[in-house]
Parts: C-alpha cells; sequence; structure tokens
DNA sequence: GGCGTGCGTTAGCCTCGGCTAAAGCGCTTC
DNA sequence: GAAGCGCTTTAGCCGAGGCTAACGCACGCC
C-alpha cells in the first residue's frame, strides 16, 4: 500500500465532488475534472482499487469505497480549514485562495492542521459557506436551493458559493454576494434570462449564466395570516 | 529548464548548508546529507549544473553558482519565516516544527508566505535565532562562538540553537538554553569533558557532546576598571 | 614506480504518474 | 444482423528521481 500521494488523493476528492452521494462516475468525467487523459484515469483506477479506495467495474465507471470516501472526506476538510485560515488569519481574498489551499492541503501535517483549527476556533464553515467535515469525516447536510431557482418575490439568505471562476466570484462579491447575504427577487425574466434581485438594499441585473453556484436558503414564506 | 522541483530545492539548500561561503562539496557530503545514494548526487548535479544552478567539475565536487546560491537562499528564508509562524502564531513547540517547515517550505506560494511574514511583522530572526535573509537573499553577518569553545569564567548571551536532533533541543529548552539566555561558564574539566554552567541562575553541568550546536556572543570582557 | 583502496562516475533498472496510438466493447441505427 | 460510433481499455513510451552493480581515477604506500 503506498502512502496516499497527492495525486491519488486528488483522484479521490474528485470522485467525492463529482458523486457525493457514492454514485458510479465515468472516466471521462473524471478525467475531464482532473485535466489528464482517460488512460491515465484507468490506469489509477486500477491502483486505487487494489487499495480498496474506490471500486471499479470495467466500463462501469468507479466509486468510493467507504475508506476512500473518508479520505476524500478528510481532504474536504483540509482544503475548508486553510481556506478558512487563509481569508481569516493572514487576510487574503476569498475569492483567490482556492489555489493556495489546493496545493497546501496536500502536504500540511496533521498537527499544523489542528494547530489551525484550534487557532481560528474550530469553525464549521469556510470562507465560501461550505461546511467543514468534523475530525471524524462526518458532514452536516442541509438543503440549499440555488439561486436561479427562486421564482420571482421570493426573499432567501445565500449561504454557500461554490468555486468557480475567480473573476465571477469576485464579482459576485462585489455585488454583495456573500455568505449571510439576504436576497430578494425582484423580477424574473425568463425569456431574456435576465434576474433582477435586490442584494442588502442594492439592485443587481444578471443572467443565470453560473448563478447556480449562489446556493441560497429560501426564507419561510410569508403567508398572508403569518402564523408564528 | 524545468522548474525548480523539490528534489533540486533541496540539493541546494543542503549545498549552502555544506558550504555557505560556497567552497566545493563533494558528491559523498551531499549524499549523506540527503540520504540518497551518490549516483544519484552526481546524476542530479548534472540536471542541476546544466541549469546553471551549480558548478559541478568531474571528480571535484560541486558549488553554487551565484543563481543556485540565490535560490538556495530563497529556501532558507521560506523555511525560518515558516518555522517562525508555526511558533509564534500556531504555537507549535521551537524544538519540533523543523519537519513541518521543512515540507512546507517546497509547497506555500510567495503571495502566503509574503501575508505570514507581514501578519508576524517581518521578524529577522526564528526561533532558534537564526537571521532570516531578506526577500532579496540577503543575510546579515554575525560572528558567533559555539558555547563550548567559551573559557572558565566567561559570559554571554546565548544566540542561536541550531537543528539539531529534537530530543537533545528540548533538554537544552528545558534546562534554559534558549536564543536570548544569559549564560557564565562556571567550570571546565576539559579533561572528564565537563562543563559547568549557569544559565538564568541555575547551575547546569553537561558533556560538549553537541554542544557546539549552542552559539553564543560573548560579552564584553568585564575588565578590571570597567570603562564604559 | 607499481599497486591497492576508496570515492565518483557510468550503466542499467525501477516506480510513479503522466502521454499517444490503437484496439475493443457495447449501444444504436438501419 | 451488420455497421457505425463513442467511450474505455490496452500497449507501449516518457521524464523525474531514485536504486545497485560495476568500472575507473587518483592518491598513498611500500
Amino acid at each position: 500500500m503506498s502512502p496516499l500521494t497527492r495525486s491519488r488523493q486528488d483522484y479521490l476528492k474528485a470522485l467525492y465532488a463529482l458523486a457525493p452521494a457514492g454514485e458510479a462516475v465515468p472516466t471521462s468525467r473524471l478525467a475531464a475534472r482532473l485535466g489528464v487523459s482517460a488512460p491515465s484515469v484507468t490506469n489509477m483506477l486500477g491502483r486505487l482499487a487494489e487499495e480498496r479506495l474506490v471500486s471499479h467495474a470495467p466500463r462501469a465507471g468507479a466509486r468510493l469505497t467507504p475508506l476512500g470516501r473518508r479520505a476524500a472526506l478528510g481532504m474536504v476538510r483540509r482544503h475548508r480549514i486553510l481556506e478558512t485560515f487563509l481569508v481569516k488569519v493572514l487576510g487574503l481574498d476569498w475569492t483567490e485562495v482556492h489555489d493556495d489551499a489546493e496545493v497546501l492541503e496536500h502536504h500540511i501535517s496533521d498537527r499544523a492542521l489542528a494547530a489551525i483549527d484550534r487557532l481560528m476556533g474550530h469553525p464549521d464553515e469556510d470562507p465560501h459557506g461550505h461546511l467543514i467535515p468534523d475530525a471524524k469525516g462526518r458532514l452536516a447536510r442541509r438543503a440549499l436551493t440555488p439561486l436561479a431557482a427562486l421564482p420571482r418575490g421570493a426573499r432567501a439568505t445565500v449561504r454557500e458559493i461554490r468555486d468557480a471562476d475567480g473573476r465571477r466570484m469576485a464579482r459576485w462579491k462585489e455585488v454583495g454576494l456573500v455568505p449571510g447575504a439576504e436576497v430578494r427577487v425582484r423580477e424574473v425574466r425568463a425569456l431574456d434570462d435576465v434576474f433582477e434581485l435586490e442584494v442588502a438594499g442594492r439592485r443587481v441585473v444578471t443572467g443565470s449564466e453560473g448563478l447556480d453556484g449562489v446556493l441560497v436558503q429560501p426564507a419561510r414564506v410569508e403567508s398572508h395570516g403569518a402564523r408564528s
């Protein structure tokens, strides 16, 4: 059993990202995600299967075993703790820290990671609003809605910004679409693909492109005879 | 020119550590230092020579070129900033942070390193008392004396603790031999290899083994008619 | 001045994690 | 049922950075 090299860790992470619930993922999807050729994926899946980290039925894609899933969640934890650290402690911009975290997650020791986590008071969310798995790899579940799926008039609170193009994230940040922000959908013009939002009191007009990277928690419906 | 991989960086660092003034270093010394076979060293020196980072006359050892020296000092800077960070910010023990720094120095981005440096207020010494090269790779010079070389009666201030066996460093820390500590040599029994010291008021008896890892700045001689 | 010895180099091989080219499986379509 | 097509796998290769075994240079010793 070779130790989990950087490359192996990346495969496990990708597999988790593409199929968090454990579905089978086609070779080609992994290849595209990792920026690697399909034969390289087949090859690596073979090794990972030997090590019981994934199961790989020929021509039927790959899925994480419980062991692989634990490893993947460990990487997610490391990544999110590091992103939080880079933003909260080092003062870097949350639209730009992804790449640094991507490298460091493979190399920081458990001891140093624990110290960072302690320093920050064991945060449970990273700067993008993603939940941080606990040390045992448990991740709370929550149901969020893509902002673009909200109907006209809906109110909601922004909860997560999915890692995306840095420039797009910077733009979102600029207009106030950050975790915690309150949003109201003023108008949806589906045919024109135009959303008119009110974010923290300001009017924002945008197309839907990429907007499914903004996940929100809809406010409880303000029913007429508001009972509560 | 391939980018400076981890392995290359380690060779340059080792070369600098073994010959800070730019002397030639024999293949075997490098091999021992890096924990690698001699042929591997010859091989790598060939590559580094092609890249103008070292000069390598066959059978006459290797030395850093100015380019290689700059790269090596860059690594020293990274290492020392990271050690300082691990101790000062994360609260880890300075006898144990070497290995973490050793890994991270190869992987942290310039941007994150700069942020760490800024956070700490641009320290000029690491927790072992080593000077940190500036961003241009300049390193102040200072002349220090091994503690074991002091004569009976001498007073001095501890300035640097060279990276050594973690247990030994822990012991030194325990007895108070840390950068900044004041020491007086109460007795030297050369034949028995015994040093009797007074460190921060406490009496410490030790052999010389490894004690050259403790570097001190001797106090100005307290001459009889103390002038000043 | 010849010879042994030790260090350095050469030769050849390995693993990891990539690659391209080519082959093959299986699904769809006629 | 044959052909075509797309995705996956196999085959064979590469470079980085290791390794061992074997060779060779140079120096010290007699």
